[in-house]
DNA sequence: AAAGAAACTGTTCTAAAGAACAGTGTTCAT
DNA sequence: ATGAACACTGTTCTTTAGAACAGTTTCTTT
């Protein structure tokens, strides 16, 4: 569809973009393709709106776009705190080990909300399909009945689904091999599951 | 950390960048929360600046950036092509379901591999704990023994495992209940599953 | 053979947009 | 009480950058 001139724009308006976070002007994309005259930029622009592949705003600087990041939704980028025991209770680092950046439709997440994620370890949560090595992505909320939490739990961090029975707050895990919890304590909920994010080669048996 | 007007002024800026894909001019901004002048804007931008909310390139138009879309990884745009069996064998629609962005850094996918996801339906790979309403992310790519394939078999598609026995590829299900799949004609691979993604309510029990 | 698209050169004009400077009044912490 | 940050007005200057117009050349397609 596009020509090889024309790829070769793309391929410098999105490089440029995705490094400088605005557009080019035409002049400097002239300067790149070393181009004796502006024009040249200006027609190829045209061609590549004409075929759809980019969108001109008439009058505005550096106004080009490109039409899917118009109709993507807001990303959100989720730090990644670390890991979570979700076998043996064990304590939840506070540092930051990367970030993944999704839209807040998939998610289905508020952008007002804090979220931030965490890679399990352990396989307390088999029963629920959570792998260790699995990412498991945690909002700030109010959890109810039935909801798998980050929580600390005695002074330790796990995964562990919340329950309610008698009126008593307690956390279980999806392993039969594993006990339940019961607070002794202190009974503070980190993070609500949202979602989860399987990556890479973990797939392979 | 920042006052009130300067998170009124971020919010313009995020809400003009999202529905235009540019950034405002200090004209623009000067118009919209009708400033007499527009020196107004410019010394809001110096103070967000200064603060590290957004980043400004000096001498360019409309040359405004936050900081987290410039550390940000390329985002990829994956068109969910409807569902997908993966417990009896059905046809999968051709259609687009909508569509998740998620990094490549993430996904660990490169950026010109044609990747697509599909929405899992039935059980039959609960055992890999693929639960049904999982969106599989799939690349088009030669899969190796073991890998999880969407794979049209005798006319269906279906999420199983490609398994080479005795030299002879074959599908198998993740779930005792259901037999493997030995093709009687054609064996096509659509894709290989390179992620996974849960979200939503399906993490309540 | 003609028509069009593609890929440019060369020039000119004007609007868009950043930058700089000199102020004013308010609040807030030292 | 004094300086600093905050939130502006008003004006001017200059660069940046889009837009328009008239060509040239080389392909491909009808």
């Amino acid at each position: 569809m596009l020509t090889e001139r024309q790829q070769q724009l793309l391929e410098f308006l999105k490089e440029y973009h995705s490094s400088n976070g605005l557009m080019p002007s035409t002049r400097e994309i002239q300067v790149h393709f070393g181009f004796a005259s502006q024009t040249a930029a200006v027609s190829h622009l045209k061609a590549l709106e004409k075929k759809g592949v980019i969108q001109k705003v008439p009058g505005k600087a550096r106004a080009l776009v490109f039409p899917e990041q118009l109709e993507r939704e807001e990303i959100l980028d989720i730090p990644i705190y670390g890991q979570i025991a979700a076998g043996m209770a064990s304590e939840t680092d506070q540092q930051n080990d990367g970030c993944l950046s999704i839209d807040v439709a998939t998610l289905g997440v508020s952008r007002s909300s804090k979220t931030f994620a965490l890679k399990v370890r352990g396989d307390s949560m088999i029963d629920a399909h959570i792998m260790s090595g699995d990412c498991v992505i945690l909002e700030l909320k109010e959890p109810r009945r039935g909801d798998i939490v980050a929580a600390l739990i005695d002074g330790e961090t796990t995964l562990k689904r919340y329950v309610i029975k008698d009126g008593m707050p307690y956390l279980q895990a999806e392993n039969e091999l594993y006990p339940d919890l019961v607070p002794v304590r202190e009974l503070v909920i980190q993070g609500v599951m949202v979602a989860l994010l399987r990556r890479g080669e973990g797939m392979v048996a």
